[in-house]
DNA sequence: TGTACATCAGTGAACGCGCGTTCACTGATGTAC
DNA sequence: TGTACATCAGTGAACGCGCGTTCACTGATGTAC
């Protein structure tokens, strides 16, 4: 028997084909929309009987869900690499709007319109808060300059922070940092899904300035 | 023949099963999102045969469109409404969250996920600069109070702004009530978007907090 | 090294389904004289 | 007021399609002795 973690050559093989039919999922989401997605269109794309694919996933649901893991799992990849190696908040805001840019439809199919009734596995949210304990760190690496608890004046949402950040996740950040992360979170996601959804396409307005007075005027908050 | 603009009962009958068929529709659509929308399903919820509906609709691509146009239309009156009634900038946000609460589905058709390849007809543009007018006569009413060229402080946004502004459509407002628009804009929807999606659902956050806190910031600007 | 067996990827046929859409038609409603 | 005609809402049958999914099967790859 091989020795324990080594990969035998059939296991190889199948995540060789398993990535092969993501990724030509993620060929068909980006071309057509996730709700377009079908798994007899990608066996006949790979030249595959439609079949074949319940060898490597049990329906249409569980690849859906396996996109949606790897997606998760590629931004929050992204973001901590670029964290490793010294990006500061600004530097995040921009490594997530270009992910963002790279695929529009992976973008939306994680932070756009959700399908009423799927629930997304536990394994999905834990990847998801991960993404967010990365911008939260960098958030409370900021420091605390112009926070309530420095010049005294606490924010009625400061306040309100300070009794509900459990869903930090024991985050050992200050209510400041946590609202530093809730504006940065929420208005980059107006600024970027505003974009990648073509509204200000008809509008001569570079998205990408706008993106970045919106990022400004995040960092030189003055709470 | 009947005076002109009078209705006929053939024509009052066909604008009320028109109606009928919308609003399945969107029951429809907040049940099983957009894309699971479907002319017969409508047809047989209506005790009628399928190819009836095509007495009213050329297809299921122009019943969508027509959504659409209802979802603006909606919106765009809710808001013009309001303001007529002496809304300023913070009712017509509450205004907006309320609307979009009532039908996230609905929101969502409007300002989620494009479906690629989709392009509204010039109509329906139209009504959405409504929305737009609407938010940034708001804006503009809220006078020049600590904006660029009153306190000579002009953020390099604000100069971009000066030389892009043609969207404005030619609104008379202040480079500093454009950028005041496009931050109401996007931060609310940004708020609002990843509300409806449910990405504060296992949070302990009040995300009516939240979009106060938000707001309250946007009220505040010392731009 | 060779033989016997087990594993497993992939096929092709088949099932049932609901979809959008067309067509020729029936029957009720409205119009003209 | 009554008759002849036109309009038009809705039906039922039919077409072709692609979907997800199951099943019994073939044939190649890997394993054990």
């Amino acid at each position: 028997m091989a020795a324990m973690g080594a990969k035998t050559p059939r296991e190889r093989y199948r995540e060789q084909v398993r990535a092969e039919i993501t990724a030509r999922a993620w060929e068909q989401i980006a071309t057509a929309g996730a709700s377009a997605l079908s798994l007899n269109a990608i066996a006949k794309q790979m030249g595959m009987s439609g079949p074949a694919l319940y060898r490597y996933f049990a329906g249409r649901d569980e690849l859906i869900t396996e996109l949606v893991r790897e997606a998760y799992r590629s931004l929050a990849d992204t973001l901590r690499t670029a964290s490793a190696a010294g990006a500061d908040l600004a530097g995040l805001a921009h490594v997530l709007r270009d992910w963002a840019l790279a695929d529009p439809q992976r973008y939306f199919l994680v932070y756009g319109t959700p399908i009423p009734g799927y629930h997304a596995p536990a394994d999905i949210t834990a990847i998801s808060s991960e993404v967010m304990t990365t911008l939260l760190d960098a958030c409370a690496a900021l420091g605390g300059a112009g926070e309530p608890a420095a010049d005294g004046a606490a924010t009625p949402f400061g306040v309100y922070l300070e009794s509900h950040r459990d869903w930090a996740a024991g985050h050992p950040a200050t209510s400041g940092a946590l609202h530093r992360f809730l504006t940065v979170w929420t208005r980059l996601h107006g600024v970027l899904s505003l974009e990648l959804a073509g509204h200000f396409a008809g509008m001569d307005l570079d998205p990408a300035q706008l993106f970045a007075a919106e990022l400004d005027d995040l960092l030189a908050d003055r709470r």
